[in-house]
DNA sequence: ATCCTCCCCTAC
DNA sequence: TAAGGTAGGGGAGGAT
């Protein structure tokens, strides 16, 4: 039954590695404490050549991995092969299945290969920081056999549907949704994507800037000063309340791309995917997915589609330059109907890391003067100015032409700025002032401005809108003016209307939203989806669960909701779409369910979107279009106050630990005082297990625990079962609850477990309960004393789904020990953790404030995923290490 | 009334 | 060839 600490086992723990990464930290730490916008100093070229791509979470991060290439003459790679330039190696300390796939023969190598490469001044030898140690720098280029190798090679979850369809696949891939590669593909090229992602990105680094601010603003103090000494003419008083500014960069992906093509500004230009202009001669008849598209159109004004013939490119304009609008080019037309109207059109290729860039110069530009911001996307916002207007007494003109001016400069765009006493105002205004100018929409104008305004004018007014509004003879805000609210109600309904009755009178309610909350997480994909049969479909709706789930990982949060979205090919459309692999005319249906617990991992996601998938009795054939929302958000608890948390939510009832300092904190006094008796769980997350069948008497367990000189309250759900409780618990009761608790709780079987009935009990958890506790458990169920004995020859490891991905054969490599150091407390073996703890504790070693956050938030996740036996376990070893 | 689900619409 | 995503506001109509 003994269960010493082991002996010089793993003395590299995770302090260590910590220790080895602050110390590397340290000496480049003044390389990425800067924001983005500051450029790096050169500091070598020792990265000459090298292009990288980093994937998923790294330490250090991409941002951090980024500034370092930067310094050292190497490549940073938004996406594989940017720009047409090879990625040499991807940085990963964890690279989840879904990606493995996707990297071909390039090496997926650990970031501490940059960081020893900087340290050591040269470029070393990546072969050493392999992230797999057997992958081949001879792979050949991805293709079924590789494939097939690929699952040898990498520790994938053998039960994966992926992996088990993925055998049975024919041995060609088109370039559709069945090609593992196709999602990051995708991604990786979609505008659509980018513009999504970058918007939310930006929304969310207000918020971050917001929340770490020091309330200084040296662009505003700069400003006041450089006022001073030049003396601008001071503006006695604001002419509203408020002055908004609303930014916009101008036609934005087109400005990017010219930054480094000088030679093509002033001509028409657009950026797009295709090149020639051309589409697939052989490819299908057009003429009746356009008809029947047009057939299904509102009744109204028709789009233009003379302009699509057989051949010519439907590659979108995702930007096109001012020149190139003035021939009637617009953003979103085919590339090959915008030539016809333009024949000079340039078409430029994308540049989504430039995009990246800019944004983030754009808006760290305007945080040196203000945090209140409304972020749009990444190319705009609305600013309340007030406050820079005021103590720096200039004007609006003077203070549009100095931030137009900065931008410029900082970033090689071109930008616009409307100025009003609300955001509808700047908004308008900033239309007037493009391209490359400035406008402010003062009070005393408004009312003859949106007289003559056209209502498609107004924000929120789109397609369909203008086309009732035009059925109603409605054709500028003016014409609004001799209308009834309740005759636009009629057709817009309730808050539309008042929408539009108060913007076609300049009237906008709504204040600047600083502080952005997400309410849905998605991952749509409506092109390049044709699967032959229900395994292909669902393969890639399993892809999809993991990418919506990272995404919501990425934002900490946990959904209840979740809605599956398909697009249908609709009657009559042909099963062949115009564009090349697009959905073609089509049906949608969504449908949706609130589930009784918290998604929050990607089986959960995958388990769901498959049911819905089901009732809905697609032909797969016909599936054009896929997608999964998570709404109904909740954020998970924050790292930094999670282990606080967590012993909130299990209160140690051992006499003097009842803090977290407290916890670690190994003086003598409080060695001698730990008999610890029970854990008391108070269970707060009711609805996070996975558990469906959770029984839900038993779901809260509270008991009342004598702990030293406390007494806690209590509130037991066990009354309600008729249980006798008192003002004190015995051991035994508290033990019976704990019995309990494991009959009822078990999710997954583990790998040793005995069955007793319909309850189970994992072995290797009762093992590390402390005797008495292991005692009446085995009473119970009649468990003899041997059963443990055979148990305490073998090494202990709980098969949870923590550590169903860890390949146990890599146990003896020290190389990927360390790795999964690097991959936090969730990817540790028992063992490891159990190492760690022990080492805190044994050598008296106060641990890092990180770590403990990180341990909180492991234990907390435990908890919310029911894996209680793993975390009473850890728990438990706790004391035990301590006595 | 108020909520929920399933849409539609709009914006970038 | 081509990369037709994503978040949020809101309405209709049924459930409570």
């Amino acid at each position: 039954m003994s269960r010493k600490p082991r002996k010089n086992e793993e003395d590299n723990g995770f302090a260590a590695w910590g220790g080895y990464m602050e110390a590397k930290k340290a000496k480049l730490a003044e390389q990425f404490s800067k924001v983005t916008v500051e450029l790096t100093n050169k500091k070598s070229d020792i990265f000459n050549g090298i292009a990288i791509l980093v994937n998923g979470y790294t330490k250090p991060g991409a941002d951090e991995l980024k500034i370092f290439m930067a310094a050292h003459g190497g490549n940073y790679h938004l996406y594989q092969n940017q720009g047409g330039c090879p990625t040499t190696h991807i940085i990963a300390t964890n690279l989840p299945n879904v990606k493995i796939n996707q990297l071909g023969n390039i090496p997926v190598v650990r970031p501490e290969w940059i960081v020893d490469s900087i340290s050591a001044n040269k470029l070393l030898d990546f072969k050493k920081y392999l992230l797999y140690t057997n992958q081949s720098r001879t792979q050949p280029k991805l293709n079924f056999t590789v494939i097939e190798k690929d699952k040898n090679t990498f520790p994938t979850n053998e039960k994966s549907e992926v992996n088990k369809i993925l055998a049975e696949q024919p041995q060609k891939y088109a370039k559709t949704a069945t090609d593992p590669q196709f999602l990051s593909d995708f991604y990786n090229n979609s505008r659509l994507h980018l513009i999504s992602t970058l918007g939310a990105e930006f929304k969310q680094l207000v918020n971050k800037l917001r929340e770490e601010s020091n309330s200084e603003f040296p662009g505003l103090e700069k400003l006041i000063r450089s006022k001073t000494e030049t003396g601008f003419n001071s503006e006695k008083s604001l002419k509203s309340d408020k002055i908004i500014m609303h930014i916009d960069m101008d036609c934005f992906f087109v400005s990017v791309g010219l930054r480094n093509r000088p030679e093509l500004r002033g001509k028409p230009i657009a950026v797009t995917h295709s090149k020639s202009g051309k589409s697939n001669p052989n490819g299908p008849n057009r003429q009746a997915e356009v008809d029947l598209y047009v057939k299904r159109l509102p009744e109204g004004p028709l789009p233009k589609l003379n302009l699509i013939d057989e051949t010519s490119s439907m590659a979108e304009i995702a930007s096109c330059s001012y020149e190139a609008r003035q021939c009637g080019v617009r953003n979103g037309m085919f590339m090959g109907s915008a030539l016809k109207i333009c024949p000079n059109l340039v078409p430029i290729p994308y540049d989504f890391e430039g995009y990246k860039d800019v944004s983030s110069v754009l808006y760290h530009t305007i945080a040196e003067y203000t945090l209140d911001i409304e972020a749009v996307s990444c190319d705009e916002m609305y600013v309340d100015v007030t406050k820079i207007l005021k103590k720096s007494s200039i004007t609006v003109s003077e203070w549009a032409s100095h931030i137009r001016h900065e931008i410029m400069e900082r970033t090689g765009c071109p930008c616009s700025t409307g100025f009003g006493a609300n955001r509808l105002q700047a908004r308008l205004a900033t239309k007037k002032a493009k391209p490359n100018g400035q406008y402010y929409l003062e009070p005393e104008d408004v009312d003859n401005y949106m007289y003559e305004l056209p209502l498609e004018d107004l924000p929120g007014v789109g397609y369909a809108t203008i086309v009732k509004l035009h059925n109603l003879g409605l054709k500028t805000c003016g014409d609004l003016y001799d209308i009834s609210l309740s005759t636009l109600k009629n057709e817009l309904g309730q808050k539309n209307s008042e929408m539009i009755y108060d913007q076609a009178r300049g009237i906008d309610k709504k204040s600047l939203n600083y502080e952005h909350e997400r309410k849905s997480v998605s991952a749509d994909v409506n092109y390049g989806i044709r699967f032959k049969n229900h395994s292909e479909a669902l393969v890639f709706l399993e892809s999809l669960s993991k990418e919506v789930y990272s995404r919501l990982s990425e934002i900490k949060m946990k959904a209840k909701t979740i809605t599956l979205k398909l697009l249908i090919r609709a009657e009559g459309a042909p099963k062949e779409t115009a564009k090349y692999l697009g959905c073609g005319v089509c049906d949608a249906i969504n449908k949706s369910i609130t589930t009784s617990y918290y998604l929050e991992n990607p089986q959960h996601i995958f388990k769901e979107a498959k049911n819905l998938y089901e009732r809905l009795g697609i032909v797969p054939d016909d599936l054009r279009g896929v997608g999964i929302q998570l709404s109904k958000l909740e954020k998970i608890s924050r790292t930094n106050k999670a282990l606080a948390k967590f012993l909130n939510q299990v209160s140690i009832v051992e006499s003097n630990i009842t803090t977290r300092n407290e916890l670690f904190d190994n003086n003598d006094e409080n060695r001698q005082n730990n008999n610890v008796k029970i854990l008391n769980i108070e269970n707060k997350n009711k609805n996070t297990g996975v558990n469906n069948n959770l029984n839900s008497t038993d779901e809260t367990i509270k008991q009342e625990i004598k702990s030293g000189s406390k007494q806690e309250k209590v509130t037991s759900t066990a009354s309600k079962r008729g249980r006798s409780r008192g003002n004190k618990t015995t051991l035994t009761k508290s033990t019976s609850n704990l019995t309990n608790y494991f009959k009822h709780t078990k999710n997954e079987p583990s790998t040793k477990e005995f069955k007793s009935g319909n309850n189970s009990i994992d072995l290797n958890v009762l093992k590390e309960l402390p005797k008495d506790i292991q005692k009446e458990i085995m009473e119970e169920y009649n468990l003899s004393e041997k059963v443990l004995d055979k148990l305490e020859s073998k090494p202990s490891s709980v098969a949870t789904n923590v550590e169903k991905n860890v390949d146990t054969k890599d146990n003896k490599n020290n190389e990927n020990k360390e790795v999964k150091k690097k991959k936090g407390f969730a990817a540790l073996t028992k063992e490891e953790l159990k190492t760690l703890l022990k080492n805190w504790i044994r050598n008296q070693e106060i641990p890092k404030e990180k770590d403990i956050d990180m341990l909180g938030a492991f234990f907390t996740k435990l908890v919310e995923e029911r894996k209680l036996e793993y975390l009473f376990s850890m728990v438990n070893l706790l004391y035990r290490y301590r006595l």
